[in-house]
DNA sequence: TGATACATACCAACCAGTCGGTATAAAAAT
DNA sequence: ATTTTTATACCGACTGGTTGGTATGTATCA
């Protein structure tokens, strides 16, 4: 039965993955990462060329299910309302609904992670992290661009900053709900996010 | 020269800080320390009983000097103006300054580090890493707590989903500085609640 | 003179990574 | 149709270097 290498590879990735989540990638061995997926050394090195590689790949795939992930909810949230501002609202309330179904508590963000060893990983790793938010990056600011066109925020705040307020109760979010050991503290941080646009563009203000 | 050994402890954790927050704490190895505190292993050890003490004895310091900025912040803000509201909304504008005032770029927040690979902490060091922003949550959600009696939020917002949204706005605003590599973006994202706060509770309705 | 504050030499365990070998199955040759 | 070849997927013993930690010795000062 020497036929479907992906499973294998697949599982180490599954098992590293978590492991890398709990212990950091400092704190993960080969060693464990092969007792988890119930395979040997050899089976590890010949999917992987060295324990970097392992993590450039984690972190494709991750980066990889992100952007999938950014892609479906903005469609989604496009196909509702044509009202840019509107749009990107729900688009926020459709990642909080996505964060509420998450398993308990959430395991973390890997980009995360990875920035706070940064320098344990390869140049090429370490680009793959700092460019691991582009899509996203590409994709919201571009949604406020036209959200600002048309409305005037009630205090001076920039698009940037605005993304990366989005960005950042995201992954506060996370380290808060990894901390309480439960998710909806994630999901409930991205919703504050929300209602500081609304307030931010008064939607609230016809009484 | 066998005198203050004090001197030579804070070095050590200075170094091994600093290592801490770029390469984690499984990543960063006790003869890294020692070569860049200029010691050696005897030194180390006399100091430190093992690894993991070093890593306790790093996250006790780092709750101190947190918890005397918040009792400081917190003093000067209520001496500034006795309304509840404004004392928060002070007190988050002072640390707003001293955030702006730090070094480029920030080298990070330890708890988080911590909580991004508990596992491999001893259960006395995790149960400090849960107990870490226990000051910060008491001050700030006493604070809230007056704050909510005199003044009614526009949107249902509970103390907590406001206290998680402060310590969130920092931790997310430390991942975002440490993947720029500019300090302002933490400054900016706590000043991005400040807002989101004042908004809440119709700061600027009066036109 | 004894406690403090180190330095030096060392150790067992563990680390990432290598290597020769093997079972399987598909493709090629007969 | 049967044999031979070849590539894939994996095993498990091994290696050199690194790890956290220890045991012992020594210089300095109260």
């Amino acid at each position: 039965m020497a036929r479907d290498g992906s499973i294998t590879r697949e599982k180490i990735l599954d098992v590293s993955q978590q492991l890398l989540l709990e212990q950091g990638y400092g704190g993960m061995s080969v060693d464990q990462v092969i007792d988890g997926a119930g395979i040997t050394k050899g089976a590890f090195f010949y999917h992987f060329k060295s324990k970097n590689d392992l993590a450039q790949a984690l972190l494709d795939r991750y980066i990889k299910t992100d952007d999938d992930l950014l892609h479906d909810l903005m469609r989604r949230a496009e196909a509702l309302n044509h009202d840019p501002l509107q749009q990107y609202l729900i688009f926020v309330g459709l990642l909080v609904e996505t964060l509420r179904g998450l398993t308990e508590p959430p395991p973390g963000c890997l980009i995360a992670s990875f920035i706070y060893q940064m320098e344990i990983f390869s140049e090429k790793t370490q680009e793959t992290v700092m460019k691991g938010f582009h899509e996203w990056e590409r994709v919201i600011k571009g949604k406020l661009e036209i959200v600002f066109e048309k409305n005037k925020p009630r205090l001076p705040v920039t698009i940037d900053q605005l993304y990366d307020n989005l960005i950042s109760a995201f992954e506060g979010g996370v380290i808060m709900s990894k901390l309480y050991k439960k998710s909806n503290t994630l999901a409930e941080q991205v919703a504050q996010h929300k209602s500081y646009v609304e307030l931010l563009f008064g939607i609230h203000d016809n009484s």
